[in-house]
DNA sequence: CGTCTATCCTGTGGGC
DNA sequence: TGCCCACAGGATAGAC
């Protein structure tokens, strides 16, 4: 699943390939990728216009298009972006078929295709989760942006005493607010285990009891895990891949994500699996210790758990 | 406001 | 061997 490594892997590959050709077709053929906009509404936007800059916001690829207009495209859970795929991929959404550049530069080294030839995209996404909103301004991108996303993690000013502004008086575990990209932006399921193991703090830990030292250590975590991921091109558990179909290697290299079972790297214990804001969780209780328990909820039963009400359906 | 839960969606895999 | 159903999870609307 893309988390900021994955798209970050993606928008390396893609902004040479596309910034500075024009959007000569597109065709998007499931509409729940361009909601609120009809499938024609989004590709008579984005037809014609040619591509400025690729660049990559948390896990958003920003597409800058000419006449101050601009594409939010996200890949959520299984989506990816292919280029020239032989064959064609099993659940293509959207289509995009990209004009020869202006000029050939004849600058490419051998082996790279040739600057005038054709670029075409597809957008694989069999969960169908993915999308692409059209900002008209860059003032509405930017508004658009700062409602979901907090600090980049390599911003300079991403410091530790800017995390512990963003944690503080937060009473929800910390793996919950990693997981809100309105507090850092682009740590997902993955990058969040592997930045609490570094850190040596719970995942349930209370975010806003994190002493100062915790909160160097978690940053420090966070950039190193994210960096590790981007050096080896991303994760790919399920069917992350590059837009040339290979698979990232980061999978291979996690310190105890997916690892329930396995000896932990650092001290040798077991790694478990829990559970937090709903979603699998893997830990080393060794090296993160379990947090005392937490403040009863007022009208909480003494004798376990309520049965819960299934939902009705 | 902050937190939690259900929802969207479909391929996979565990259980029998 | 094959079938079935629970499970996976990023973002978000809505409940509390």
């Amino acid at each position: 699943m893309p988390e900021l490594p994955e798209v970050e892997t993606i928008v390396r590959q893609l902004a040479p390939l596309v910034e500075g050709r024009r959007i000569e077709q597109v065709e998007i053929q499931d509409p729940r990728w361009s909601r609120p906009l009809a499938p024609a509404e989004l590709e008579d936007a984005l037809r014609g216009r040619r591509v400025e800059r690729l660049a990559r916001r948390g896990k958003y690829i920003l597409w800058h298009l000419e006449g101050d207009v601009h594409l939010a495209q996200h890949l959520r859970m299984t989506g990816s972006v292919l280029a020239n795929p032989e064959p064609d991929p099993a659940h293509a959404r959207v289509r995009m078929q990209f004009g020869a550049r202006g000029r050939a530069t004849a600058s490419s080294g051998a082996g790279s295709a040739p600057a005038a030839r054709r670029v075409r995209l597809v957008i694989d996404d069999p969960r169908r989760f993915g999308t692409g909103e059209l900002l008209l301004g860059s003032d509405a991108l930017a508004e658009f942006l700062d409602a979901r996303l907090g600090l980049e993690p390599f911003d300079e000013g991403f410091t530790a005493e800017h995390l512990r502004e963003a944690l503080r008086g937060r009473r929800a575990p910390v793996k919950a607010v990693l997981l809100d990209q309105r507090s850092i932006a682009g740590v997902g399921n993955i990058y969040a285990d592997e930045a609490l193991f570094r850190a040596g703090i719970h995942p349930l830990r209370e975010t806003g009891k994190l002493t100062r030292t915790q909160a160097e250590r978690l940053r420090e975590g966070i950039v190193a895990s994210l960096e590790a991921g981007i050096d080896a091109r991303g994760a790919s558990i399920d069917d992350f891949k590059d837009i040339d179909g290979v698979k990232g290697s980061f999978q291979n290299r996690f310190l105890v994500h997916l690892r329930a079972g396995e000896p932990c790297p650092v001290c040798g214990g077991t790694i478990r699996k829990i559970v937090v804001a709903g979603r699998g969780t893997y830990v080393c209780e060794a090296c993160q210790p379990r947090p005392r328990r937490r403040v009863r909820r007022p009208g909480a039963r003494p004798g376990g758990r309520p049965p819960r009400p299934r939902a009705a359906r």
